[in-house]
RNA sequence: GGGCGUUUAGCUCAGUUGGUAGAGCGCUUCCCUUACAAGGAAGAUGUCGGGAGUUCGAGCCUCUCAACGCCCACCA
């Protein structure tokens, strides 16, 4: 077994987290932690990553995503479960592709000028030179996923799962080729999904175009955005309710600058109120067109081609023909001008579909593509999130998710790219029968289709196809298959949840997994999406080199809201996380090296407790409970606030302080080993360094290991919450040299006048944290020249002597006095009000009821000690 | 057009079944007390976006208005 080597850091006083991380991973890999055994009988748990894609460097976007779900992956490791963290890639079609075609841009060549088979070869070199890359990257993030296993979307297990569900959809009729308008993208000459279009309003103009009547006098006026696509027309539509329009329907008119005659019809679909109440039709460039030209059966003019370009064909005038679809918009306005048909021009802001890929205009385009029919696969989908199988969090989401679900169209799977998996359909070179299958009929005689399929389609089956399916029998699928949670970010719901989901059902018969944890987004300081263009970026691995990866992970945690809240980042935020860590160690090694005998490991006595030993018991008993429940309902940032304030505000603060007076080592050395323990899935690195050099028995290779704290009934002491009223005590005190600056080099002496018992246990500690020289118990002290503060039922009365300045003191306890006095203002409100007294629960009453008595009781002495000054 | 989110201390944000508001940073005063100045001690700061309602009681539930943001739909 190699030893984590952290010597060199046993007396820095400054903690150097980078040196003690590397090491410490190093030291993991090395003994082998994070590999999962599909032959063990302990109860699994498992996550897959989203696999980033090839292309892909680092981002915040990752380090949160990663940092999350090794969080759940170290938790789960903790309570003794067999846990697998599948970690892999994917070979992402479209952007790979863009970033090959630019690097051979470079050289003045373009895929075709390579051809596919050579394009194919060096993308495939580029992807295996990058593909471990981020994944190495991931690993500084401390991420405990089991690279053993990793995959890759595109490696020979995911091809024979992708050709598998495809094969089986076909058979089943529901994947299916046909003739449909698509989203294309004239830069990547591809087909897109719907989801990969989104729109940006644009300003643009409305332009009325009159056309002739045929056969008689008259015009009807159409209006469009998109006069280039005018060749394209084969009717003009009005609403069948149109009484201006009434006459015209079913009559012919005459395209200007073609001469084309075409009819025109009635639909619902056309608004009266929009523009003229008269729309051209274009089935062949616009989606709603498309549907209303199959309702009345029109024929499909196609004028644009995937270029992007008027097209040459007899639809097209010479002059336009070949020109950009810009140039041709602007050509066919001035030639409508020209033949004075052009009757108005308005500016109208619109919204235009644009590639998410290379932000380029869509052109809707009939063409021939591949489709999933969604909506026999959603049903399930829908069923397994309402009937609570899959529960999202937040829960919001399923609302979302149920939306689109049950709104959903037909995914259009095809991508006229070269960089994916070839869809598995076969063409006859002599008589063009289609066949679909797994491998190649004939391959003499058939030739495969050359469209490849959406990312998307493979990514979809991850859970499985990581897992060995179609292999049901293999021993990852038994054991790791279905995955217990899903953690990502909300967009990316439909591009990839979705689909798990009802390919999951699909074809496993389960849901992939049952929880999809959903986080907010990163973005910058000023609520901004980081991204490259908008140099607004922050580097993980930057923060990484500046503040440490456990204070990054230390600090996303912390900004992780229950309610996934998008996480507004800058870099100042990370001193949060390093400081605690700072902290973390200067604490432990504190303990550590004021340990009477070092190397021994110390039993912890519960028969023999101070208060103070009890308290810190309870409280980190309070703790362990607090933080198991918020990791299993995935509060996160909760868990990084409370053991936050455990640490520095209870075990630093006033635990190792006391113990500076008198200690019990085997707590302070318990506490510190499970605080350890709990904050390990957060902090990993630095936890692991720390748990190796204590005094503890180690039968586990790694604090990785051990089992996670619990709550513990055998931990809970009634009368511990004393120690807070010691604590009041000693703040009070404090305030009291604070108020009148009272050095800390002078001593003081107090008279306490009540709770003997209690506060005799303590006087050890005044001496040393309020610098109290000697203590007396009497009833009625001299309060003359003297300080008081009040705990509770307690008075404490300090002589000061010349330092006291009346006037000051008097006032210091007029304004103690004020604000009890409000409070007990509402609390007389309360108790004074019947209804309150009659229907709130008795358990409320009491307890206000107390503290009335707690505030008057306090009120009444320090009123008894302003007479006496004044 | 439909849906969702946000609005709390100067800033960034928490606030888990309604019981009377918290953290970090910043700010004021004091302290280099040998674990930690990336630290310690003591403080100050809020009509919880506006209005109405339910309730004994509302930051939290209901309605409404306002501002900002996001998602879906894609009227040419």
């Amino acid at each position: 077994m190699s030893e984590l080597k952290t010597e060199n850091q046993e007396l820095a006083t400054v903690y150097s987290a980078r040196d003690i991380e590397v090491e410490t991973y190093k030291f993991w890999e090395e003994n082998d932690c994070f590999k999962a055994d599909a032959k063990s009988d302990k109860e699994a748990y498992s996550i897959v990553i989203p696999p980033p894609n090839v292309t892909g460097v680092l981002h915040m976007g990752h380090a949160l995503d990663g940092t999350l779900q090794d969080i759940l992956i170290r938790y789960n490791r903790m309570l003794q479960k067999e846990v697998l963290w599948m970690p892999g890639c994917d070979h992402a079609g479209i952007a790979t592709q863009n970033v090959i075609e630019k690097n051979l841009a470079k050289e003045g060549i373009s895929r075709h000028d390579l051809g596919r088979e050579r394009f194919l070869a060096k993308t495939w070199e580029w992807a295996e030179e990058h593909k471990n890359r981020i994944l190495e990257q991931f690993k500084i993030l401390g991420a405990s996923f089991d690279l053993s296993r990793k995959r890759f979307t595109l490696d020979e297990g995911c091809s024979n799962a992708v050709k598998k569900v495809f094969v089986d959809l076909y058979n089943k009729g529901l994947i299916y080729k046909g003739s449909y308008i698509v989203n294309w993208c004239p830069r990547c000459q591809s087909a897109i999904s719907d989801i990969e279009t989104n729109y940006e309003t644009e300003d643009g103009n409305l332009w009325e175009i009159s056309y002739a009547l045929k056969d008689e006098m008259g015009a009807i006026v159409i209006a469009t955005t998109r006069p280039e696509t005018m060749f394209g027309d084969v009717a003009i539509a009005v609403n069948p309710t149109d009484y201006k329009y009434k006459d015209l329907i079913g009559k012919e008119c005459v395209m200007p600058l073609t001469g084309r005659a075409i009819p025109i019809i009635a639909d619902d679909y056309v608004d009266k109120s929009f523009g003229t109440g008269a729309l051209k039709i274009t089935p062949a460039h616009d989606p709603n067109d498309f549907e209303v030209g199959l309702r009345h059966n029109l024929p499909q003019i196609k004028v644009i081609d995937e270029k992007g370009c008027m097209m040459k064909n007899e639809f097209v005038p010479p002059q336009i023909q070949g020109l950009t679809r810009e140039e041709a918009r602007e050509k066919t306005v001035k030639m409508l001008e020209e033949n004075q048909v052009l009757i108005k021009i308005t500016k109208h802001v619109h919204n235009v579909g644009k590639c998410q890929r290379c932000n380029t205009t869509i052109e809707p385009l009939l063409s021939k593509q591949w489709f999933v029919k969604m909506e026999p696969l959603a049903k399930r989908a829908i069923e397994v999130v309402k009937d609570g199988t899959i529960k999202f969090i937040p829960q919001r989401w399923e609302k979302n998710y149920l939306m689109w679900m049950e709104n959903i169209r037909d995914w259009c799977i095809s991508r006229q790219l070269w960089w994916g998996h070839r869809v598995p359909a076969y063409y006859h070179n002599q008589t063009g029968e289609m066949v679909v299958a797994l491998e190649n009929p004939d391959p003499n005689n058939y030739t495969q289709d050359t469209d490849v399929l959406d990312t998307w389609f493979s990514s979809g089956l991850w859970p499985f196809e990581t897992m060995g399916w179609p292999v049901k029998t293999s021993e990852d699928y038994k054991k790791f298959y279905p995955t217990n949670t899903l953690v990502t970010g909300f967009d990316i719901i439909f591009f990839w949840v979705a689909r798990m989901i009802t390919m999951g059902l699909e074809f496993t018969d389960v849901a992939p997994f049952s929880t999809v944890y959903i986080h907010g987004l990163i973005r910058d300081e000023h609520g901004q999406k980081m991204s490259k263009s908008k140099g607004n970026t922050i580097d993980p691995v930057d923060l990484i080199e500046k503040y440490g990866t456990d204070a990054l992970r230390f600090t996303l945690t912390s900004l992780c809201t229950y309610g996934g809240q998008d996480i507004k980042i800058s870099d100042e935020k990370f001193e949060f996380g390093r400081n605690f860590a700072n902290k973390v160690w200067n604490a432990s090694r504190f303990v550590l090296m004021n340990l009477t005998k070092p190397k021994e490991e110390l039993k912890l006595d519960l028969a023999n407790l101070s208060l103070a030993d009890k308290w810190i018991l309870n409280e980190f008993n309070e703790v362990a409970k607090i933080v198991n429940e918020n990791l299993e309902t995935y509060r996160i940032g909760e868990v990084a606030t409370v053991l936050y304030d455990f640490f520095w505000n209870k075990y630093c603060d006033w635990y190792v302080e006391l113990s500076k007076i008198e200690k019990n080592e085997a707590v302070l050395v318990y506490i510190l080993e499970n605080y350890l323990r709990l904050l390990h899935p957060i902090m990993p690195h630095i936890t692991e360094a720390i748990w190796q050099k204590m005094p503890i028995e180690k039968d586990k290779v790694g604090i990785l290991f051990t089992q996670y704290p619990q709550f513990d009934e055998k931990l809970t002491f009634k009368d511990a919450k004393n120690m807070e009223t010691v604590f009041e005590l000693i703040k009070a005190l404090r305030n009291v040299r604070a108020e009148f600056n009272i050095p800390l080099g002078s001593m003081i002496n107090i008279s306490i006048d009540n709770n003997e018992e209690l506060y005799s246990q303590i006087i050890p500690y005044l001496k040393r944290l309020a610098k109290v020289e000697d203590v007396k118990f009497e009833k009625n002290p001299n309060s003359e020249k003297s300080a008081t503060c009040v705990v509770e039922d307690t008075k404490i009365t300090i002589p000061l002597a010349d330092l006291i300045d009346l006037d000051q003191e008097i006032k210091r306890q007029q304004k103690k006095i004020e604000k009890l006095e409000i409070e007990l203002k509402s609390i007389n409100g309360r108790l004074n009000n019947e209804k309150f007294v009659s229907s709130a629960p008795k358990e409320v009453v009491d307890k206000t009821k107390e503290r009335k008595e707690e505030l008057l009781s306090e009120i009444g002495l320090i009123e008894e000690t302003i007479k006496k000054l004044s």
